[in-house]
DNA sequence: CCCGCTTGAGGTGTATACAAGCCAAGCTTG
DNA sequence: CAAGCTTGGCTTGTATACACCTCAAGCGGG
């Protein structure tokens, strides 16, 4: 029997460890229906463990979002609205937005403006270097490391651990729409727009130009919002989006 | 014996929830030390339930952060420092005023602003009926109230848990630190001032100046912010601040 | 005298047995 | 024929047994 485990099967991990890797993915890939009930035994067969690490797995998804608690008990996967995954978005622009000010008015280091800076360097090589098609993933990784070197910069654990739980809405990380430009004839462009937007956010952080920077970090996400207007327009490029699946789409004329 | 949960003991709540209840409670109360193992068994003692509960409680708790994980497992009670809970304030204050932007841009029901608009007339009545002493419980129940009923006026069920979320930690929500002023001569004074601060977004809201909403509420939550410093600066107000125990102080000249 | 090993107590991680609850299908009865 | 009751399966909630791990104290050897 193929168990969801194998994939994540790296023995040093704890079973609830294990579990809660393989049941995101579960959810996330579409595995499971949005609204349907997750059936603790089910995931016992499907995730090859016990049901102790299964019913950890569950709370622990269950306050990451992607579940929601059953009044009669037990757990179902969350189906999310179009709404409110613009509102995450949002949410996690103004987040951002707040830990750009805080690194501007707190000042950072030369050092980690420096590490940022080589960042965004790199950006800069995966889009100026190849002129024929843009190597998508190897942006979206540093693009990731971005914006995690930016939630540092702000020096605070409990902006980061915000920001942490609104980014594990899959749709509302800051990468999870970069893909969505990959089959648009304005991809560079954008991308373009994004990297001198990082820029920006770097350069007012440097002169502790706060409320400028939190504004340049809030419009910055507002790129997400219109990668997701346009993958909802389009299932081929919706398709593309994680953790797609639990978004409920409303009929479209 | 005298369990914990007998101040929990509404035999219709689950196990896990009287658990979690309880422990809170306990966290929060200072009755374990910022730092300290909680002890899974010495917990099935102390609250009367079996282990199960208590490690759902427990992970519960983490997520909630009032808990930490040790890496080699189990869970210790946070030590929030004087700049994190200063943080949280802000970080609250910031999503307030999100909230308070998108019900002004969004545009909310008559119905519902008068249900605000009646909530502070309730407040007015607190501040001025009594001229020798404010009835501060009644005053702290309608202010949540009222930063209740502006959170729901976003309309968004993600915002809302964000919120919860940040609120959670105890000095961060949004009448933590009212009584604070209780020993304060000018208290009246400030009190009036959040009163107005309340009208002020409220007709922001009314007039769909999302801007200007936004603005007035996250200065409303430096009114927390100063009640902190004056509470870090006073141990006798330290000690009206609900978790306070948690609140690791630095040395003070 | 100091360093390293042994050992044991206490802790968590995991599996599983049992009890209680919910829901739907089917039967009974008016 | 329809409405209500019963019953059974499947679900979760709870308790507990067991195995492994960690950490520190004490002992033995260099």
């Amino acid at each position: 029997m193929t168990t969801a485990a194998d994939s994540t099967g790296d023995r040093s991990l704890s079973q609830t460890v294990r579990a809660q890797l393989a049941l995101r993915e579960l959810v996330l890939q579409g595995g499971l229906n949005p609204g349907e009930r997750v059936s603790e035994l089910q995931m016992v067969e499907r995730l090859g463990v016990s049901r102790t690490p299964v019913r950890m797995a569950l709370v622990r998804l269950q306050e990451e979002g992607l579940l929601e608690a059953i009044p009669s008990g037990g757990f179902a996967v969350k189906a999310f609205s179009e709404r409110e995954a613009f509102e995450a978005i949002e949410i996690r622009g103004t987040l951002e937005g707040l830990a750009a000010r805080w690194a501007a008015e707190r000042g950072v280091s030369p050092s980690r403006l420096r590490d940022a800076a080589e960042c965004l360097d790199a950006i800069d090589d995966v889009l100026l270097r190849n002129a024929v098609e843009i190597d998508l993933s190897r942006y979206v990784a540093l693009n990731a490391q971005f914006h995690g070197l930016l939630h540092e910069l702000a020096g605070s654990q409990t902006l980061v651990r915000q920001l942490e739980r609104v980014s594990a809405l899959p749709f509302a990380s800051p990468s999870a729409l970069v893909t969505v430009q990959s089959r648009s004839p304005e991809s560079r462009h954008i991308l373009t727009m994004a990297q001198d937007q990082h820029r920006c956010v770097l350069a007012a952080i440097e002169r502790r130009e706060g409320s400028r920077a939190e504004a340049i970090m809030r419009e910055h996400a507002r790129i997400a919002h219109r990668n997701l207007e346009r993958a909802l327009a389009d299932q081929r490029d919706m398709d593309l989006v994680p953790g797609s699946a639990l978004i409920k789409r409303r009929i479209r004329a």
